[in-house]
DNA sequence: TTGTAGGCGTTATCAC
DNA sequence: GTGATAACGCCTACAA
């Protein structure tokens, strides 16, 4: 192209930047001759140089999850309006394709990285290391135990307070939870929200009424029928999510079907689904997933753009509302 | 690094990729402290250097919809087996969005893109101009009419005539059928595959059962009561898809309750969600988007491996079958 | 077996 | 206003 006009490289490369001291004559001329080539500048060479990406990498369990989705989005919609890209991983919940999509993002050399660390996660030193190199890392929707790290995640706690006192206004008196894995904070504060919940109200927090899974249907069917064959069966759960929650109707309405109709359920995510079709559940707790990748990505360029060693640890929770579908 | 072994960066370079000629004491050294280090090649540097940059595109309208997703999971996951990286983007059925994407993936180099086209998009010279610069570019799920392409779809044709004999079999005489914009090949396909399969099962094909919608809720309303308020109303109706379906179902509920019972309904893609509602569609056509990505992401790899003048259009297009969910 | 030199595309810097 | 040159990190002939 520079041989094309007979100018220099450099020449050329200020007039397609727009540097002031080039001709305009000249800029004209290597813009037009740029657009008749369909001449792309190379982000590899510039990145290289830069020693900057301008890529961000998000990390997740899985995109058939429309609260991961709907993150990706928000983080995609403000990183994309910085001039940043996205890319997406999933983890489908194995720590060892975590580990390969961290390096695999590493060494792409993205700027920054968002991530709900898989089921199977729970040393994260592969993590550390990323942040170690200068990359920051946020944590969202999931968070590791280890206190000091950036994170943003739903108040999950106040949402099964709300979801408990909701129920209790609904007359019930036997509330159950069914859990997600223990070992995941997430997990720890619904629990702690909704034994709160119960005792704030002056109810017993009975614990043959609370079950755990490993969110897969057989796992949740388990516990459905652990609760169901209570001497004293709950008259309304609360479910860990939305679509396990899905699962736990399916159950109570094939085994249980007699008392299908009078136990109540909430859930986790208020997936849009819910509006459309025929029997919703009672409610279910809306997160803000949008708001969430959003503001991971609004906190994590900020990181950016701050000297490594200035950096402050960024905890976030975001609330959650009731939503009532019947 | 070099430096601290005293070695020169080629050997180095050489240890780390088992160059024959290099010792096993030095490549031990050298591995051991790139460990030690952390070290992690810079990719920017290797793709500017090789002019390739082991990365796909895919451009899809959204996310939220689980046929692009899964479609994504096939192409990622054969992608990355191959040691390739891939880039998701959304276009959110703008074109506007879609060009950029294009050509922000084309500054980031990719070596093949994989797109189904925005709402909007009947014009394609952003993507020729892919081609042009030698990127191949692969259509799924919605082609352009243009015919000298590489695609890859599903058979809604076959589809839709399975479909009605369906339907005809359970003895339905009318049946409506509310298709998606008229200007996708796909939907011309399922329109002339409804009226073939009324035709050879010795139906006469009836334009007034016939509407058309661009996917909104509303619109897909609008569309329903059309029919409804058909002299004759129809006693089952073929969806366009499995999300459009559920506003239908939706809408006959609602608004025709004492017909919702005998109304029966085929959509297409499956949803799996169908499997734990209460009472589902009568039926879906369940395609096939993981193969199909997996196809797609196979396909263009021999493309980008061929070069570029030998290079031979590809189509192909997947058979689908009939999930019955009631 | 190891070292040296050159080049990939772009831009910043400095000289003209 | 324009041109020459170095540098970014890595790889690979080729030289030693």
């Amino acid at each position: 192209m520079a041989k094309q006009l007979r100018l220099s490289v450099s020449t050329v490369s200020k007039a397609l930047n727009d540097h002031p001291r080039i001709g305009e004559v000249t800029k004209d001329r290597v813009k037009k001759l740029a657009k008749q080539l369909n001449y792309v500048p190379n982000q590899a060479a510039i990145h290289f140089k830069q020693r900057k990406t301008f890529t961000l990498g998000i990390i997740l369990p899985s995109l058939m999850d429309h609260f991961y989705t709907l993150a990706v989005n928000g983080f995609d919609d403000y990183a994309s309006a910085k001039g940043y890209h996205v890319i997406i991983g999933q983890n489908h919940e194995s720590l060892q394709r975590e580990k390969q999509l961290v390096s695999l993002m590493q060494s792409s050399r993205i700027d920054g990285l968002l991530i709900s660390v898989s089921k199977e996660t729970q040393d994260i030193s592969h993590l550390r290391k990323l942040e170690q190199a200068g990359i920051p890392v946020i944590y969202f929707a999931r968070k590791p135990i280890d206190i000091n790290c950036n994170y943003i995640v739903s108040n999950v706690y106040d949402a099964s307070i709300k979801a408990v006192s909701f129920l209790l206004s609904r007359g019930h008196k036997r509330i159950a939870f069914i859990n997600g894995p223990s070992y995941w904070s997430t997990s720890k504060q619904r629990f702690v929200g909704y034994r709160d919940g119960l005792i704030q109200n002056g109810l017993k927090f009975d614990p043959t009424l609370v079950d755990e899974t490993n969110l897969s249907t057989e796992s949740t069917h388990k516990a459905v029928r652990k609760l169901m064959q209570h001497p004293a069966p709950p008259t309304a759960i609360l479910c860990f999510k939305d679509y396990m929650m899905l699962d736990v109707m399916k159950c109570i309405r094939t085994e249980y079907s007699s008392m299908a109709k009078s136990i109540e359920l909430i859930g986790y995510g208020a997936l849009p689904l819910f509006e459309k079709i025929e029997n919703p559940p009672l409610a279910s707790m809306q997160e803000q997933p949008y708001k969430i990748g959003q503001q991971a990505a609004e906190t994590i360029l900020k990181l950016i753009d701050h000297p490594e060693k200035e950096r402050i640890v960024q905890q976030t929770s975001l609330p959650c509302t009731l939503k009532i579908f019947q």
